[in-house]
DNA sequence: CGAATCTTTGAATCCTCTCAAGTCTTGTGG
DNA sequence: CCACAAGACTTGAGAGGATTCAAAGATTCG
């Protein structure tokens, strides 16, 4: 039922240096947005500035909740592993958003998830010690830790009802103009191909009816191959047929 | 496709009282566990305790968030209009859970679901500036809001899992499951009927699919009518048609 | 009792899954 | 640099499920 794992990197990850959030572009539209950032100037040098490359781990579900990431770039999914052993992506998190928020609660808190790279991504990785000390001395930085957990609901929720309505073929074209988005705000007309496992595991569905699908849209032109793992999108037929009801 | 919208009460509401947080068993579960209740006693006198027939509203999508209800007893859902017209149910608001959680974002702010009590339900209603007052004087209280986020986003990937994957046999086993569990809490081994319409919202699917699946159940004795909306289950076969992977 | 709504059932169609067998890619070692 | 193997993707055929449309039973409520 399930392939062979494909092998999920825990090691290629780059440093890209310490955080320089006072002239962060992605800052103004995250969960510090609202912070007086020289106030933190200092404690905000705790904070580490990463690249994953594709299929690397963030953190495990069930691991210690002790540091939280901001994505600055690129796409993380985060999936559960259920009971059949079948994975199911819960969440995807795009630049601005946070991966493990978990963080903030108590105490021995564990991830809910596990978080993957599902592009090329980078992120600002966040201790809890840097989070507890801004909580404790700015009473106000809960207001934007809660906005960031209702974020997250909102986008859950947005995954769960494009995802378990409507026919595939219509689940297909909604996930890859949610990658879509992604890829337009570097202003490309191209996506990145991610698996056909992933696909599956993000519409519910099996690596065949997914490939099945693309192969249509590729014949009907909605997909052109642009390049090794790059696909040029017709996003206008892809908002007919994620739209379409008939 | 949508069947003209059944008459959902706005009025089928009784006043029981003035709260009364000091003996209350539900409490112990909820969002006011920790808090320091004699404290607060004047404060929450404010709060006001209701109760909604099936079928009544709690509050709209998109209308002001300005109260939260915590559930005591019965089932809210808590549904999404699209744009086809069609609901979608989004989440489950059982006994300890809260509705509205939105209210404690920053002013202005508009509850994203429609709420409906799904059975005859039992709350707690909370106004804005009640939870204002007790935010602003215990620091530590947002910590049991956050808690409740990451609750109420626990019990939204719970659903989509249970409810986004399987055939629609297994689904409507599970759902079942769910409401279950709330009877169970009454050491009932009934459940109160809740509408097909109800049942495709929650499994994504169509009134005669989930009538056909809900009659081989009923030939199968796996339920049993035992009232005029009431039926008697067999939680094991339940519980092994929700799991069964063949 | 009768109208309106809700539920059930039937039959045909369409969609998706499964299993099985290819083909294509990619990365590694000779 | 090529060949090969492992993994990833595609395609086909058949079976089973789910949806649709249509019509007939139930229920509910005034």
């Amino acid at each position: 039922m399930t392939r062979t794992p494909k092998h999920i990197k825990c090691l290629d990850v780059t440093l890209l240096g310490h955080a320089d959030c006072l002239n962060c572009v992605i800052r103004k539209n995250d969960i510090f947005a609202d912070l007086d950032v020289k106030k933190y100037d200092k404690l905000l040098k705790r904070i580490i500035d990463l690249r994953y490359e594709t299929d690397t781990m963030l953190f495990v579900e069930n691991s210690p909740a002790v540091e939280l990431f901001i994505v600055r770039k690129g796409i993380v999914k985060l999936e559960e592993t259920l009971d059949d052993g079948s994975r199911r992506i819960i969440r995807l998190v795009k630049p601005g958003g946070v991966a493990g928020l978990e963080t903030f609660l108590d105490n021995g808190q564990r991830f809910d998830q596990t978080a993957i790279a599902l592009i090329e991504t980078e992120v600002c990785r966040i201790p809890y010690s840097v989070l507890k000390e801004i909580l404790d001395t700015d009473h106000d930085f809960y207001k934007a830790v809660l906005n960031e957990w209702h974020n997250q609901l909102e986008s859950s929720n947005e995954l769960f009802v494009q995802i378990s309505m409507g026919s595939l073929r219509q689940r297909v074209a909604r996930v890859l103009l949610i990658l879509i988005d992604e890829a337009n705000r570097n202003g490309q007309l191209e996506i990145n191909k991610i698996s056909t496992d992933d696909f599956a595991a993000l519409t519910g569905s099996t690596r065949e009816s997914v490939s099945r699908n693309m192969a249509e849209f590729k014949r009907n032109k909605v997909l052109t191959k642009s390049g090794p793992k790059k696909f040029r999108f017709d996003e206008l037929a892809l908002r007919e047929i994620a739209n379409d009801s008939d």
